[in-house]
RNA sequence: GGGGAGAUACUCAAGCGGCCAACGAGGACGGACUGUAACUCCGUUGACUACGUCUUCGCAGGUUCGAAUCCUGCUCUCCCCA
């Protein structure tokens, strides 16, 4: 048993702690959970530190539980809301916990041989055969109302400042994830449940219980929200959130988004995000101090999250991608991708197609910009830009003269136009 | 109800009879630089069959050789007094 609490700790991941947890954990080999909203068909990066500490939970020997919350996704966790949540219905539910628990498996061993292996559980399975009147008599009758009036969560939705109201559903809600906790501590043993720092409040609402209905002792902890040192969320693109499930969000981007961290950012999310150890990291962050524009620590971010969250062929084709995307790659380079290589490179391009008598006539920039694609709103705006020196063709920058031919072809039908360094167009004959 | 000010490009904002496709600032885009960053510098920013032509300054008319600019009506916005 290695110590968790501890590996936490200088990796930034400990927000708080309930006493006597650390030597608990010490001296016990354990099940401990956390739970997962299915309220999409996939996490995003937000839920990434969750899995991360249940990872490092199972490597130091404890038996790691992830639960699917099925049935408290049907009623909406208040916490951090200012107003009432929307109600899934049970198809899209159904479909995003087979989602969820994709992504989860990517990162846990759930293996059955080994002696600590993780367990997907979906708090369904058990809330589903609970009556209404046992509920209310077995768990309600443990905890009071002045008890759950007082935490956070419920608090700032009762204050003048919200708007909304909060309805009985939302404020079952606690007593719900406290039963899960008490479950899991009757059938797995489960000692300890960790969570965002807006869960405080459900954790030990489930601590509470157990010490009430089973005369036990449970334990908690907070991790840290995760913040980035511009101010801006993390997790957001322009695009949107950066989800783990590679439909959602690609490898390629995926890989941008951790590489384009800020040097501040990234000595922080390499410590949350990798598995390397204290020394490799404290002796790549000098290293990085030393020679900033080699950006090693992004890039080694970049690789170790995205080889965990993709697997290694997937970071190799996001690497080779953004080399030809920002590194000075040449039209050869880029026949040289096979097509679906390259059609995943360009994911997201805007595409125009033009018919294959053109580019064997010869097509000129005109045409190929503006008149016959509309990648650029007129003729007058195709010719500035030739004339602003902006335009390539795979990758060559050309003049105004230039005619496509069928020698610019990449795999037969496609042309990749660009105007900028970050502007791509794609051309497709047919 | 009475009086006043205004409406200009993505935004703010000049122009008040020809030199106006319309100063300037921001934004956006491009170029150089750079770490796929920040900063800085430079350029572009109505359309076209392009050293010329066409259509734009709230809307519709009018005066004039010529109107974003003057006149009339309309629509909308803001301010002051009741």
């Amino acid at each position: 048993m290695t110590n968790f609490v501890e590996e936490l700790r200088w990796r930034g991941l400990l927000h708080d702690i309930m006493p006597d947890t650390e030597n608990y954990l010490l001296e016990n080999k354990t099940a401990g959970y956390i739970g997962f909203d299915p309220t999409a068909d996939s996490l995003h990066i937000g839920s990434l530190v969750q899995i991360f500490i249940l990872k490092h939970f199972q490597n130091a020997g404890h038996n790691p539980i992830a639960l699917i919350g099925g049935a408290t996704g049907m009623v909406g966790d208040p916490s951090g809301k200012s107003a009432e949540r929307n109600l899934l219905d049970e198809a899209t539910l159904e479909k995003n916990i087979a989602g969820v628990r994709e992504n989860l498996e990517r990162f846990l061993d759930f293996d059955a041989t080994a002696n600590n292996k993780a367990e997907l559980v979906n708090n369904y399975d058990w809330m589903k055969d609970i009556s209404l009147i046992d509920f209310v008599r077995d768990t309600g009758k443990h905890i009071t109302v002045n008890y759950m009036m007082a935490k956070d969560s419920v608090k700032k939705r009762l204050s003048s400042e919200s708007s909304v109201g909060m309805s009985f559903t939302e404020f079952t809600y606690q007593l719900f994830q406290g039963y899960d906790f008490y479950h899991l501590y009757k059938e797995k043993n489960c000692k300890l449940q960790m969570g965002g720092s807006d869960q405080w409040g459900n954790i030990t609402t489930g601590t509470e219980l157990i010490r009430r209905k089973a005369q036990g002792k449970a334990y908690a902890i907070t991790v840290p929200l995760v913040t980035k040192a511009d101010g801006t969320k993390f997790g957001k693109t322009e695009g949107g959130n950066v989800w783990l499930n590679s439909d959602r969000t690609s490898p390629y981007k995926y890989y941008q988004y951790w590489l384009n961290s800020s040097d501040e950012d990234a000595e922080n999310f390499i410590k949350k995000f990798t598995f390397l150890s204290r020394e490799t990291i404290e002796s790549l962050i000098s290293e990085h101090k030393e020679n900033p524009h080699l950006r090693l620590l992004q890039k080694t971010l970049g690789e170790e999250v995205t080889v965990l969250t993709h697997g290694k062929e997937a970071f190799e084709n996001a690497l080779k991608a953004s080399s030809i995307l920002f590194g000075k790659s040449t039209a050869s380079d880029l026949k040289s991708l096979d097509e679906q290589t390259f059609l995943d490179v360009f994911d997201g391009v805007p595409q125009a197609t033009v018919c294959k008598a053109d580019i064997e006539e010869g097509l000129d920039m005109i045409g190929a910009l503006a008149a016959k694609t509309n990648f650029l709103k007129s003729n007058g705006d195709a010719r500035r830009a030739l004339k602003e020196n902006a335009i390539s063709v795979n990758k060559e920058k050309v003049k105004e003269d230039f005619i496509i031919s069928n020698d610019d072809l990449i795999a037969n039908k496609y042309v990749l136009l660009q105007r900028g360094k970050k502007t791509y167009y794609l051309l497709v004959v047919e």
